[in-house]
DNA sequence: CCATTTTTGGTCAATTTGACCATAAACAGT
DNA sequence: ACTGTTTATGGTCAAATTGACCAAAAATGG
């Protein structure tokens, strides 16, 4: 569709940073790219902006096409702007995070994300290693356009927002419940390291209990080794305004 | 330049939110639109991006041919793509997030940036009341574009921003040093309440004293009434890394 | 010399945080 | 049935932080 790119102007894109969470591991969605530029380089999913869309639109749209759904929560990341960001031309990027549900993404990444993996990222503190299905680590060098840096860009967001806004529960939107060491579960992931139980259980009830966006369901999780969790559900009172919120 | 715009093609451009402050005051650099569209509205500095310019160079170039400088605290805001945010044709604005110490401000604004305005900015917890230099308030609907919803997202940025990160010191670069009242004048100003100067004054040394970024001067402040303060400085080690960070 | 203004340092109670310990409630294996 | 293991949950306690004050220091203006 735009495999040669005028000269003349700016082409506008959009770029989804999917992230979601299973088995304590963060994990991001990226596509090797099966033509050139970068061919064979792993890159994130994105779309050229249409005259008669927005990139906000223009985002959705693509994660429709995805995965099937739209109703994520989805933050503008950053616009990379950068000359020689692209070959083929001159091409700026806006950049969007998207958070999903694992139970939502298992079931849609094989129906409509072909050719997509759910790679792992292991963040520290300052590290950042990115593997394949694998196990491969990548470097920046197999990342196709400035994509390693959107990377980058995003993880550090979200390791930021986690102390000052609830976009950890976006990772788990099940109308079941789900138990707060679940919610921690996903906060040692992106962050990278671990959390103590007690005081984390501690935190999440003071900041959202009171606001009623969390409460304890009477039901309690069945599982195989320990004492059942208490379950939880979060109140969706701000899950729309998230959508066009700005930090 | 670009009265008529072609229908065939999204066009780029980078708006300026310029901050400073000056007797308590947080003040926005506006201008009277002289054209159509939106002739004698109200607007922020703006300029097509150029293909051989990114974004962030761009705006540096505008604020080079307004104020003269391009040493300035300067990070991306957000990028604004509604369709019909220019009736003149799709135009997708990145906006910039510009602080400028008064100091600097004032002789510039006069030899630079004829016909742009200081106004005044009020902001109380939620309220955002702009005036222009006769004190009249402008609504929604006196400003050009979307660029209301532009300075409202740039003001709760800067808010969000005071509280862990020392983006206050941006306002006063001054190498003759400043007194800690004056950032908290500055604080003030922008978060549009008092604050405990006893408290502020703890606050701001145990978090950037010990690392060496806010250290006291030997000098004192002259002042017309009142104890005379201590001077600080800044140590600009991380001035330069501002240019580039994401929060 | 006194009243006023602003800076600076300090107190003190309330709140928050971080590092723990202890118990509760389940299961697995003997 | 009992024992050990595992995970959830509740509680303690000292340290650190915050918010609301008070008071002295250091200047000026009358």
């Amino acid at each position: 569709m735009h495999d040669t790119l005028g000269k003349e102007q700016i082409y506008v894109a959009v770029d989804l940073l999917i992230l979601t969470e299973h088995a304590a591991r963060l994990k991001l969605l990226l596509s090797r790219r099966p033509q050139e530029p970068f061919s064979g380089r792993w890159a994130l999913p994105g779309r050229f902006v249409g005259m008669d869309e927005s990139a906000e639109t223009s985002a959705q749209l693509l994660l429709m096409e995805m995965l099937g759904t739209q109703k994520l929560y989805m933050e503008q990341l950053y616009t990379f702007t950068d000359i020689h960001r692209d070959p083929r031309g001159r091409v700026i990027s806006i950049a969007y995070l998207v958070v999903v549900p694992w139970k939502e993404m298992d079931p849609l990444i094989r129906e409509h994300a072909e050719g997509y993996q759910l790679c792992d990222v292991e963040t520290g503190r300052e590290l950042l290693r990115i593997t394949d299905l694998d196990g491969r680590e990548m470097q920046e060098a197999d990342f196709a356009f400035d994509h390693e840096r959107i990377v980058r860009t995003g993880i550090q967001r979200i390791q930021g927002k986690l102390n000052y806004t609830p976009i950890g529960f976006a990772f788990l939107n099940d109308p079941e419940g789900f138990s707060l060491s679940e919610v921690q579960e996903i906060h040692e992931a992106i962050l990278g390291y671990a959390l103590d139980p007690s005081n984390f259980r501690r935190q999440m009830l003071k900041q959202y209990e009171e606001s009623g966006t969390l409460s304890q369901t009477e039901k309690t999780e069945i599982r195989r080794r320990g004492r059942p969790a208490a379950l939880y559900q979060w109140k969706d009172r701000r899950q729309t305004q998230w959508q066009t919120e700005n930090s």
